[in-house]
DNA sequence: AGACGATGCGGAC
DNA sequence: TCCGCCTCGTCTT
């Protein structure tokens, strides 16, 4: 998915324009009914993590998930909607235009602090100020001491806003070993990781500028910060530019997602504990 | 034509 | 814990 600068970047392009304007149509295609919310005015937009919320008027809240294919399209509202569009929001000439969206569907604004997904969401790490101490907090929850880093930077419930790009990019210029586990970490380590991590999203965002090109919004994007390049994410069997050693991959945490790393930059962690065998 | 991999979940067991 | 879904691009056969 885009991860949460992505959907940082293409809120605030909303939050500029729709605030105040009144909705002539709102429509889904393939992802459920939605009420009849045409002739409302949006309140606000705001990003949480890797979604994104258009509060209405009169109790309704639209929720937007990209998922790993999800795009925003501004179009004058005349122009042919793709074919792929699955939420459309037309406020007089201008058309934002959400293709292949995993999810896009009405709440209401009073039932958001309960719904059973975004209950449990982490604070979003590109939130101001970063709310590092809150994610370091809910990183170092017991039951979580034995997991592996590279899994748990991917848990929403911890921090929002991370994916697997700035999973794998994180924890090379950490120089931490994705098979780490938060208890080899301590706190100063997991605190190291998240601080990486909203420092890379938020560099990336000042990078890319607006990022628009004509009236197009461009949020895929394959390059990271300092560089404006990919340090290992995708990068496996390449050289790493740093030492050389050729980047690996495997397969990491209960939903299988890929994580690159540099087996010499990223030394493995510590064994884990001293056994008194020999 | 088919395999594989991809910015992510989330249902089923 | 496993795997299905989504849609696309790229590479191999």
């Amino acid at each position: 998915m885009p991860e949460g600068d992505n959907v940082l970047q293409v809120a605030r392009m909303l939050a500029r324009e729709l605030p105040g304007r009144t909705l002539d149509l709102v429509r889904t295609k393939d992802l459920g009914e939605l009420p009849d919310l045409a002739g409302r005015r949006v309140e606000s937009v705001r990003p949480l993590g890797k979604q994104m919320f258009v509060e209405l008027e009169g109790g309704w809240t639209l929720r937007v998930h990209l998922g790993m294919h999800g795009t925003w399209t501004r179009l004058h509202a005349r122009e042919r909607m793709p074919r792929a569009a699955t939420l459309v929001l037309v406020s007089g000439d201008v058309a934002w235009v959400c293709s292949r969206a995993y999810r896009a569907e009405a709440i209401p604004t009073g039932a958001l602090r309960t719904h059973p997904r975004l209950a449990r969401l982490g604070p979003d790490l590109l939130a101001e100020p970063a709310p590092i101490d809150e994610a370091v907090r809910r990183a170092l929850t017991p039951a979580y001491a034995n997991r592996e880093i590279g899994d748990l930077v991917m848990d929403q419930r911890v921090a929002a806003g991370i994916g697997n790009i700035y999973k794998s990019e994180t924890l090379f210029e950490c120089r931490v070993h994705p098979r780490a586990r938060v208890h080899q970490l301590g706190e100063d380590g997991v605190r190291r990781v998240y601080e990486k991590a909203a420092e890379l999203m938020r560099l990336n965002l000042l990078i890319r500028g607006k990022g628009a090109r004509g009236n197009r919004v461009p949020i895929r994007r394959r390059e990271t910060p300092t560089t404006r390049r990919l340090w290992v994410y995708m990068r496996k069997n390449q050289p790493c530019y740093d030492c050389g050693a050729p980047i690996e991959r495997f397969v990491q945490g209960d939903a299988g997602r890929s994580t690159y790393f540099c087996p010499r930059c990223q030394a493995e962690p510590a064994p884990l504990r001293v056994t008194g065998q020999f």
